[in-house]
DNA sequence: TTGCATTTACGAAAACTTTCGTAGATATTT
DNA sequence: AAATATCTACGAAAGTTTTCGTAAATGCAA
């Protein structure tokens, strides 16, 4: 059978974002939404977002003419599921190693800084 | 021209990691250290490492009959490649969302949530 | 109505990645 | 030396992802 929820490609996450950010569209407005990112045809993100739907990626309504679609799964759940992965092939499996790399880098604001602080507080908490 | 550093495909990050733990290491010390994980053929192995040598990911002795391999970028500089792109595509570019989410569900524990309170105190004292 | 634009559906080409079979060279064993 | 094993090189098959051309349906405008 097919796999889980079935990992969505690098091309497939950026139609995904598109449509978290702006809900349900149809298959023009998220093709003029990558519009500046990727030089494609409008059929390539036409027959992208067919594929999408046949993997149960998204959903699509069919009534109008101009057929909606949104996102089958909320972008923190995929989010997930690509950073389960992403720790095991790239960091071993270490969260912690990329969590202090991202961090290192990043440069993160004074907000930003307490809010992890917080964080760290809460996991603090629930193991003592 | 190609691309920057040439991102390597899951398959080749596979064969870095094991260059990375093991040093530099022939074609069969490589495959055997797979082996478990992935069941292929050796030639398959060989095949993929010579492509990573013309990509530029490894480089390789050729004096022996039995060439010897190595990684050609540091483990932190390809984990900080792949990070970069991934914070990209999988959370808008938001390092601090994915820092949120990898904290959240890990559940470090406490020798390693002293580590990241100790990185967010230099960071702290760096902006002041 | 006729012609033009937009849309879906479909299939196949192109590009990229992974896999392996085979051949030839070099070493090892008997 | 002869047989056997191990290694590299090479090319091509198989698998996956991305791209697009073309046709048919639907809506809109002249």
């Amino acid at each position: 059978m097919g796999k889980d929820p079935q990992k969505p490609t690098e091309t497939e996450l950026e139609i995904l974002q598109v449509l978290w950010q702006k809900g349900p569209s149809s298959v023009r407005e998220v093709h003029d939404a990558l519009g500046s990112n990727r030089e494609v045809g409008y059929t390539t993100t036409l027959k992208l977002m067919q594929i999408m739907a046949e993997k149960g990626l998204v959903c699509r309504n069919t009534d109008a003419r101009s057929h909606i679609y949104e996102a089958a799964l909320s972008e923190e759940s995929v989010q997930q599921q690509l950073l389960d992965k992403f720790v095991h092939t790239a960091f071993r499996g270490s969260a912690m190693n990329l969590v202090m790399q991202a961090l290192g880098q990043h440069q993160a604001d004074a907000e930003e800084l307490a809010r992890i602080k917080e964080l760290i507080r809460q996991i603090e908490d629930q193991q003592s």
